[in-house]
DNA sequence: GAAAGTGCCGAAAAGGTTTTCTTAACCTAC
DNA sequence: GTAGGTTAAGAAAACCTTTTCGGCACTTTC
């Protein structure tokens, strides 16, 4: 039996469009690449034929010649998705349709696997590699013996010289801030999460800033502490309100923690926003618009991070790397519960 | 300049372990894959020559040689993540680790934007694709035309001989009246979300076909529809309360629905599940542990569906592909809405 | 009319791996 | 000692595309 039989699970190939055009396989090629040395009639043939034919190149061989496979690995430990699905998405957006697809893995938050992970995406030849962090601490370099380029999003790296993209947390305290002092508000407080997480003390520390900065102190003196949770925002609201009846704004370490705050005050018979404004973080839709009332609240603009964090990848990838830490500032989504908006 | 220059950047190839080994390529080949004809001897140099470079082969060529690639291509619908996160996770660890990768790509439930994305999915050589939806109504079919097997996750296809994972909506329903009844509960009321969503009157059904079982009939004598938020949730149970305020149990279309039936019900003074046992559906943790109390909820085992959605692909992929659907039972979750767990 | 130049096209190599087929070496049995 | 058999290893083809380089045919220039 020879090779010739009909196969008809066997894809086109650029030969059939070549052998169809009556030209050879190098001939169609530059025709279907757009370069030079094709006389326009004989692109035509070899276009049509393709398209009659319905070729699509293949990528693999594509990629084993030019040593670029037009993928990307995204290694992410954040299994929720809340950051790395829209960081995918805009990434996604950045590279332009179809022209590079993401291999997503997940690493669970575990080095062993990450690295396994990583050599797995070697092994596919990507073209470049987007880390996405669960957190937004520092966590160690994957090291500059790597064959491609390496972006940190979210999480950035502990060594300066990696390219990371991080939200500015510094800012969006400051933001919170400003944006309650806006509101006529001077004696905030503020409750948040979990002290073992960078970014808790980065808002606080740009909150309290921004209060110096407008000559006033922080109503209880410090930050209050605690984890991500509605729970813990309920009680740490009591416990504010109780030892500071005062207090007319209170900074929330995210939106979680704001939610839990709102229903503390809301069963305390205390107006929001009347008698306190309640500003979150995260601009969670569910919890956000869920809450009462509904919660002003900061976007980090983890799409326009994931935006920015592939098009530095591809920037690396056509030698253009750049190195260090690049903050993306966030946005404030007023509602209710800082300006009613009826 | 001759070719042998010092690459760095060039990887580690088999021939080079070939070559430190002392033998040829085939034979390393043959080594490193555990084919028989080699000597036991000869295998493990190669093997150690292998380890000593940090030999990866290169997916690429091996995919272009065997006409299969090693990668499979995700397409989802739903951004969010809530659905085809775990369903991936699940995948991944069906494919085994490193195994496998998946190609995620999102069509933001766009019917164009999917074509294309399968198509270029294909142009990557993927062994095959999972579809998944982000609601769990019928979707079209992506045809018998493509040369790699599709599996339907989350959304079935309307083309029965396609091979689909559901979750088993009726049997969720079921399962919550009778874990109701299981708790003393008869005054049974139904809140749910969308009506344009089968989902919810699969539940509905269900439910009822375990309340006719019992020979009771629903509170209100028909399911509450309206939509899968929280607020609707608040406005449907006070509306209840007030006109049958001898209901005892409240069966809710989601998480979300459950969280605002719990927030009105503390609010009317009533207690759960002390007056009223609420439970919910979905398991989504954030809501579930985040309501006052606590919320029994069904858990749809996500998980599980994307792992039978990939050991299905993989069949597939060997040549033993299945079609039509195939249900994935959800299970309990009890917390304090039904039965305080002091 | 010959030499130089130009425009198009095709042959072939390269990229890294797997598999088939061939060859070489060794052993067994008569 | 030779024929036949068995085992281990290597050579080469195949997968599909891109690019370089060579060559052919035709045009221009003196």
């Amino acid at each position: 039996m020879t090779r010739q039989t009909a196969n008809s699970n066997r894809s086109v190939t650029l030969a059939d469009v070549a052998r169809l055009a009556g030209v050879s396989i190098a001939t169609a090629s530059k025709a279907l690449n757009g370069r030079a040395q094709v006389r326009a009639e004989t692109r035509e043939r070899v276009v049509s034929a393709a398209r009659q034919l319905s070729f699509t190149p293949n990528a693999l061989a594509r990629g084993l010649l030019l040593g670029r496979s037009g993928t990307v690995g995204l290694v992410t430990h954040d299994l929720e998705g809340r950051f790395s699905i829209p960081i995918l998405a805009g990434a996604e957006d950045a590279f332009g349709a179809g022209q590079m697809s993401g291999l997503l893995t997940d690493a669970r938050g575990d080095t062993i696997r990450e690295r396994y992970q990583v050599n797995a995406l070697l092994g596919r030849s990507v073209d470049g590699l987007i880390v996405v962090g669960d957190k937004t601490d520092e966590r160690p370099s994957l090291g500059h013996d790597l064959p491609v380029p390496v972006v940190y999003a979210y999480a950035p790296s502990s060594d300066p010289s990696d390219c990371s993209l991080v939200c500015d947390n510094v800012g969006a305290g400051r933001m919170g801030v400003e944006h309650l002092l806006g509101c006529g508000r001077s004696r905030i407080a503020i409750i948040t999460g979990d002290p073992t997480y960078g970014a808790a003390h980065e808002r606080v520390q740009g909150a309290l800033a921004a209060l110096a900065q407008a000559g006033l102190e922080l109503i209880g003196g410090r930050a209050m502490y605690g984890s991500w949770t509605e729970d813990w925002g309920r009680g740490a609201a009591r416990l504010l309100v109780d030892r500071f009846p005062a207090v007319d704004a209170i900074l929330c370490g995210s939106d979680q923690v704001a939610r839990g705050v709102l229903d503390a005050l809301r069963e305390r018979g205390l107006s929001v926003p009347g008698d306190i404004a309640v500003v979150g973080h995260d601009n969670w839709k569910v919890m956000a618009l869920g809450a009462r009332p509904t919660l002003t609240t900061i976007d980090m603009n983890l799409e326009e991070l994931g935006r920015l964090a592939a098009t530095r990848l591809v920037e690396a990838i056509d030698g253009h790397p750049r190195s260090g830490r690049e903050l993306v500032t966030g946005r404030l989504i007023t509602r209710n519960s800082t300006a009613p908006q009826d």
